[in-house]
This record gives C-alpha cells, structure tokens and sequence, in this order.
DNA sequence: ACCTCCCGCCATGCT
DNA sequence: AGCATGGCGGGAGGT
C-alpha cells in the first residue's frame, strides 16, 4: 500500500534479494549505487558473490565483501576487536569452507558470538549506507531485505534500527520500510536530547546515584531523602517516569504510530542513555548507573535484580550500536569497590539545541509567548522535566496523543504518505522544499562529491592516521562575524566555560544565553588537545577512569574527588551531600538548594545556557528552562520533536508561517543569504505545500510556532557564519540553517554538524574529550573524520567530517549560495589546513580560557578498553 | 565466576 | 488470523 512509491524504489532490492538473491544482485548494486554512492566502486565485489548466491550465505558475503572492500575502517575494527579474522575473512572463503569442513569444522568457521555481536552487525549495516545520504536518492531500508543480506534473524535488525531510530538516524516509512537519514541529523538530535536530559535533571539523578552509592559504601547519609525526591519528581506524576520518545519533527510520527511500547522501548532507552552521556560531566556513564536510572525513573528501589538484569541486557544492546556508531566506547571505571563497565561518549559535542533558548532573542513578544507555550506543551508531554517535575505524560495526554496519533497515522502512513514519500523521495527534508531542480542539484554534486570522496577515501584513511593529532576541532572558523562571536560563547560557554573556540561554535549557539561565567563551578577545563588533561571530573563518582590507552592518564584526573563533584556541581545539590569532595566549586553553593533550583549552573552548560543570564531569575529561569531548552517541541504523543527534518517539513512550514508573521525578518534575511537563495525560497514554496500538511497533522503544527520562536535571533549572525562552514551535505546545511533561523537549532549545532567540533564548546564534554587521550585514540576517529570529509567513511563520524570542513569552508561568504554550495559540497579539500588551524587555534584558546580549571574529583579512573 | 549478550519465545498490536 | 514488532530473560560464549 503505502509503499507502493517506496516499493518501487526499493522493491528492486527486495525482490531481489529475498526472492532471488541472485538476480537482484543487479538491481540491488544499482540501489546500493544510489544509497551509497561510495560502495558503487567498490560495490562491484558484490557481485560475485551474488553469483555465488546459491548459497544462502550469499547475501551476507556479500555485504561482508562490500563493508571490507567500502571500509575498511570498518574492517580495521572489526580487526582490532578481534572479529577481524572471523569477518574479514571473506564470507566466500567460509562459506567454501564450509562446503569442505565437517560440521564441526563447519560450525567452527561460523562461529562465534561475536561474529554475530550486534556491534559488528551494526556495522555492517551502517556499511551499507552513507553518512550523509543524499536526500535526492532513494534511501529506503527494506527491513526484510536488510536482515537476508547480513543473514541475520529480522529481530537483530530491529535493535539496530531501534536504536537508529532514536538517533534519528532512521525513520520509519511504513511496514517493513525505514528510510536512512544517516547523521545528517544526528547533531541536532544530540542537542535536542541533551537539552531533554538536562531538563530532566539526569546530571542530578546521576549524581545521586553515585552519592548513594558512596554512602551506602560507608554509611548511609542524609542523601536519601534528596534522592528519592528527586527521581520522584523526574518520574512523573503518575510514577511513570517520564519516558518519552524524542522525535524529530518531520520524521517521525509515524514510527510513534507504532509505538505501543514506546515508551519502554529500546528507543527510549537509547535516548536516554545517550542523555545521560551528554548531561554528565565527564561524560563516562556506567551501565549500572544508567540502569539505574532508567529504572529508577519507575521505581527507585524497587530494582528486582532481575529488572536490573533485564536492563543491563538492553543497555548492553544499545551500547554496542551506539558503540558502531563510534558515539561511544566502552571503558572502565574504577571504583573503590571495584570495576565496572562503563561507556564514554565519544561522539561529537553538543550544545544543547535549546531551540529557545534564551532570551536573547530578539524576537518579539509574541512570539516569545508562543514559543514558550509551545515548548510547554513540549514538556508536558515529553519529560517531566522541567522544574522539578517532570512531566509525564498525563493520561489525558496520552489519551489525546493517541488519538492525535491514530489519525496521524492514518493520514501519515497511509501510505502513503505521500507526504512522507515526498520526503523520502526527495529526500530530503533538508531541501526538500525545493523542488526538485535544487534537490537534484544537489543531489548530483553529492554524488559526485561521493564518489569523489569514496575514491579519495582511502587517501583519507590515510590522513586520518596522520591528522590523528588535531582535532580540528572547530575550528574556528574564523568568525566570521564578530557578532557571531559574540553570541556564541556565551551560548556555548555558559559553564564558565569558556568558549574554547569562540568563534566556531559561539556561532553556533547564539541563543543560549548567557550564563555565562556562571559556570564557575564547573571547572572546566579544557585542554588543549594535546594536554588533554584536562581534567575531566569524573562525574560524580567515578572514580577512576583508566584509560586505557594511553592517555587518559596524564591528565590529570587525580584530582579526583573533586570531579565527582564537578559533575555535582552541575547538579547543584549533589555538592551539598554527601560528596566527599569537596571541592566543589563555587557552583555548588547554590545547588544545595534544590534542585529545583538550579543554580546556574545545573550541568553547566545546559542549564547555564539557559538561564544563566542572571541569576536573579533562577526560577523564572528554571520554568523557562524547561521550555527553553526544548528545543523541540513537543507533540502530544509525547513524542518530542526537534526540528530536525523539519526542515524539508516542519522548519520550512515553519519558516514560512513564521515569515509571514513576520516575526523574524532578520532571520529571513540570513537565511537567504547563506543558503543562497534556496532555502529563502524553499520556505516560501515549501511553505506553501507543506502548510497542508502541517495542518493536518496538529503536531506539526504546534512545532511550528515553537520553532519560530525559537528562532531567534541570535542565529542571524551566527547563521551566517555558520552556514559557510556546514559543509556537510547542502541539504544538511539547509536544513540547519533553517532551523537555526526556526530557532530549533543552536547555530553551533549547527555548524558543526558535528559539533564537536572541536568545539567543546561546551565544557563538559569537553573535559571528556581533553581528557582522555585515549581520546586520542578516539579523537582519531574524529580526528579522522575530520580530516576526512567523506561522507562515505564508515560511519563514524562523518559528522566531524563535516566539521571539518565546515570550519574551514568557511568562508563565510554568504553570499553567493553557489559559493555556499560549492563549499558544502567541497568537503574535501579543505580540511587540512583548516583542521590543523582550528587545531591551533583551538588550543590556544583553550589554553588561555582554561586553562586552569580544572577540578579535582575523586579519583576517576577510567580505562578504556578497546577491546572490548 | 563473572561479564557480555545472542537467541528466539512469545506478547502486543496493527492489518 | 496473520504478520510485524519488539520485550524479555535463559543460558552460553568469552575472559
């Protein structure tokens, strides 16, 4: 039904592969051609093994051929991981093999779990797609299809997907059907959950967990009580913790429509657990901790073990895709009592999207109201949140949403959705507002672009050994604008931090406000790459992180206790308890207080962002924050979404209705600029078409004023800037540029799509970065990403790729949308030399801000295990 | 012995 | 009823 459209496009591979594997290898190389440009070449590999297809395991070969021959990145890990000998070999050698073993040897050859691992499925199946699809082509996922060819039960493909999904990475289309977004909005995502997972005070909850433990270690406390409360009032109201899926708006209602279990779903797991990386300091989050919490959000106590089992299990899941995403590693904290597992982001930072965040706006009154009532909305239904509270979603709510998302749905999934197919079609959501000349354009330089980089890919494999050093961090872009300077750090920095990198990312951020120095407590410090020591506090607890490799340890992370509280301080009323530490920063005073109050510096950055400007308005503060800091709004399902994809949809929608307002006509007029003419137009046309759309879907709707309120100004300039540097895809760039203009996004998410740029902006993560060299190891992997722009890269980060370019790109030059264009396309090139002078600059500038904060925690020790 | 986590049963809910 | 999803936890491979 619904897929008809999609079945045609998709349907090649299908058929092909599940009825006939053999013969759809055409069709299914043609597809895979278009999906991902890169593997084409490479791709042709694939055939082979579809010859070979009379055997079951064809389709596996051949993904295994394509993955080995696409990435080797992929295959490197995989080798280092140790699976290397099992997948490496090439399926065909197996499957010959097999024909000749016994079954022993037979079973042997197959074998072993970790052939199987969800983490190296994953890979094969990020494999197969592109990090930054174009939107033009066809990036539909047959689910069916997508098991067969990595012979692997459908079930396995619905954790990855689950997991996809929450990233928005995927989307579902219809039945069997997803479509692949890859990481073009990834970083939005990231801020959005960031800012959700501040909202929720998961930096607290953590704490507390941590704080509980040491005391029941020696003693029992006072904490208690603290605690309880607080998790209670994350749980919302009615207990339920408040557990909601995030969604991106254009995407994604209709994967809610599916949802029954949303809400326990892998999905919100994941959401979560990547909310508790983005919220906590040091950024290492143990899988108990994390179990804890997300259960705890039900019931605090009541872990049954085996509810706790359970929990680690999915947790287990969901780390080794997000592991294959290279969004995190696996590590080891070292406690007292002794070691436990524990993941470390290692993904792109992020400033929180608040899409409204602060006040700076210049928006007018209304649209501020509007803004905030919208992200109310979001916050009831989301999270709790909030204030203290969180919402949950009341059942009337929920009741509402349902029936919201049953007519939704039907409308939406029906298949056709046209809508939907539209996007999907054109792919995207970025441009997709354009017509199809734009799109297509695009579209074709980035196939070019892709093949380029493909061939290129492995040059840049090679740089990436070599730029390994430099994170390029962001950065800096030069700012272009002072203004965007200007705006930026104080969004980025609210932790006190102190914008490393002003210029990129402060662009980037230009809401946020102004918190500024608040951050005090934090200590954060950044390191220069290179000293990376930075000194992480260990969130609360942990205590010592050990790297493994390398680095990490200089750092200086012996302060130890103090990081603990570090991460306290952030919660604020960690400091207070129990923490041993000590040393808590200035910040901390405050936090006693309550929770509820934040002081400023509630997770640094996050809160500091939003409120941060005065402290005199902490509670005033503290409510907006909740609003604030979604930047996404809120849809009665519960479902938050994030502007994201709105571009095509939703943002344009938006955009327009907005325009029309006229709300913001500054924003209007960056927008045009950078994008070059398009996006300007796009709205407006997309604006039009959409608009029905909108209204039939009341979500979409209510987005929409939230986003225009978001949109702040602050973006203007900061746009600007930004846009240059997105290199990424056109389409991403668009689409982040739209959204800034919406206000959805942080123009620091923005720019980088990769935020991390280098970027630490934000201090916390930055810390995490600086800290570990074994960053190093992962900051290759940015590193790499960095330096290598193409997309096709195996996955990892293609984000940072795009950072990269972005910084340099950047020139600024707004004008010229061509120019623009060509510099979005142009990955590239230029990464090098700006990496290298972003790097410099980078460091400097860390140097000089931080250089000294730096907070001792407790002993954290975190190792890191590569292995494993 | 513990850590991971694969496997697949089976509930759930849409079609 | 049938199928798509996906929660869940037993139990096995790894270390």
């Amino acid at each position: 039904m619904e897929n008809e459209k999609e079945n045609l496009f998709c349907e090649p591979h299908k058929r092909g592969l599940m009825k006939t594997p053999l013969k759809e290898s055409t069709t299914a190389n043609i597809v895979l051609a278009a999906i991902q440009p890169d593997f084409g070449p490479l791709t042709t590999p694939t055939k082979p093994k579809e010859g070979s297809q009379g055997e079951p395991w064809t389709p596996t070969a051949n993904l295994k051929m394509l993955i080995s021959a696409v990435s080797p990145e992929i295959r490197n890990r995989d080798q280092k991981r140790g699976l290397f000998d099992n997948r490496s070999g090439l399926p065909e050698a197996k499957d010959c093999i097999h024909e000749h073993l016994s079954g022993d040897e037979f079973e042997k050859s197959q074998p072993s779990r970790k052939e199987k691992s969800l983490g190296l499925l994953c890979h094969k199946f990020l494999a197969r797609y592109p990090n930054y699809p174009n939107p033009a082509v066809n990036n539909d996922i047959c689910l069916d299809e997508v098991a067969e060819e990595l012979n692997v039960e459908r079930r396995r493909i619905y954790d990855i997907v689950n997991v996809l999904e929450s990233l928005h990475m995927v989307s579902r289309l219809a039945k069997n059907r997803y479509t692949w977004h890859g990481r073009h909005n990834l970083n939005k995502t990231l801020g959005t959950l960031k800012s959700v997972g501040e909202e929720n005070k998961y930096a607290e909850q953590i704490m507390m967990i941590k704080k509980k433990e040491y005391e029941q270690e020696f003693d029992f406390i006072k904490s208690y009580g603290i605690e309880d409360h607080i998790i209670k009032s994350n749980t919302g109201p009615n207990g339920h913790p408040d557990m909601c899926f995030v969604e991106l708006p254009g995407v994604e209602f209709r994967a809610a429509s599916v949802n029954s279990r949303k809400d326990k779903s892998l999905r919100v797991m994941s959401q979560k657990f990547v909310m508790l990386f983005l919220v906590s300091t040091p950024q290492i989050v143990s899988l108990e901790v994390a179990a804890k919490i997300l259960i705890g959000e039900d019931h605090v106590e009541d872990l049954d073990k085996s509810k706790f089992k359970t929990k680690i299990r999915r947790l287990y899941d969901i780390a080794n895709v997000l592991s294959s995403l290279d969004l995190i590693k696996k590590v080891h904290v070292t406690e007292e009592r002794g070691r436990k597992p524990a993941f470390k982001w290692t993904g792109p930072e992020i400033s929180p999207n608040t899409s409204g965040s602060s006040p700076v706006i210049p928006f007018t009154p209304s649209d501020l109201e509007v803004r905030r009532s919208s992200k109310e909305n979001c916050a009831k239904n989301l999270f709790s949140t909030r204030g203290k509270p969180n919402f949950t979603r009341h059942p009337s709510l929920i009741k509402l949403v349902k029936s919201i998302e049953s007519d939704r749905r039907k409308i939406n999934s029906a298949p056709s959705s046209p809508i939907k197919t539209n996007k999907a079609a054109e792919s995207s959501q970025n441009s997709a507002p354009f017509p199809s000349k734009m799109a297509q354009l695009a579209a074709i330089c980035k196939m070019q672009l892709e093949e380029q980089s493909s061939e290129s890919r492995q040059k840049v494999k090679v740089q990436l050994a070599r730029s390994g050093p430099c994170k390029p961090v962001a950065p800096l872009d030069p700012p272009a604008n002072a203004e965007m300077e200007l705006t930026a750090p104080s969004l980025i920095q609210p932790l006190g931090v102190v914008p490393l990198i002003p210029s990129p990312l402060s662009s980037a951020v230009p809401l946020i406000l102004p918190q500024a120095p608040s951050g005090p407590s934090y200590a954060i410090y950044l390191q220069p790459a290179q000293a990376h020591q930075s000194v992480t506090p260990p969130q609360g607890l942990s205590p010592t992180v050990c790297t493994t490799h390398s680095s990490k340890a200089t750092g200086s992370k012996d302060s130890t206790d103090a990081t603990t509280e570090k991460a306290a301080n952030d919660t604020s009323k960690a400091s207070a308890s129990t923490r041993p530490g000590s040393l808590l920063p200035a910040p901390e005073r405050q936090g006693a207080k309550s929770r509820t109050r934040e002081p400023a510096g509630e997770r640094g950055s996050k809160r500091a962002s939003v409120l941060e400007d005065s402290g005199s308005k902490k509670k005033f503060k503290e409510d907006l924050k909740g609003l604030e800091n979604v930047s996404t709004t809120l849809f009665p399902s519960g479902y938050l979404i994030p502007l994201t994809q709105c571009s095509s949809l939703g943002a344009e929608s938006i955009l327009s209705s907005k325009e029309n307002s006229g709300a913001l006509s500054p924003n209007h007029r960056i927008y045009s600029s950078p994008i070059a003419g398009v996006i300007p137009v796009t709205s407006s046309e997309l604006t039009a078409v959409n608009f029905p759309s909108f209204h039939v879907t009341p979500l979409k709707l209510m987005v929409s004023p939230t986003s225009v309120a978001a949109v702040p100004v602050g973006n203007g300039p900061a746009l600007t800037s930004s846009h240059p540097v997105p290199i990424q895809n056109p389409s991403s760039a668009i689409v982040n540029f739209t959204l800034q203009h919406l206000g959805l996004i942080s123009p620091s998410v923005q720019m980088s799509a990769s935020p991390g740029p280098g970027i630490v902006p934000v201090s916390p993560r930055i810390e995490s970065v600086n800290v570990v060299p074994e960053n190093a190891g992962t900051q290759q992997g940015r590193a790499t990403n960095y330096d290598s722009p193409i997309p096709g890269q195996s996955q990892p980060n293609g984000q940072s790729v795009a950072v990269t370019g972005a910084q340099q790109p950047v020139p600024v030059t707004p004008k010229g949308s061509q120019l623009v264009a060509e510099s979005f396309f142009r990955t590239p090139g230029g990464p090098t030399k700006p990496t290298s002078s972003s790097c410099m600059d980078f460091e400097g500038v860390n140097k000089t801000s931080f250089g000294t904060l730096f907070v001792p925690q407790r002993k954290l020790e975190v190792s890191t295990e590569d292995v494993h």
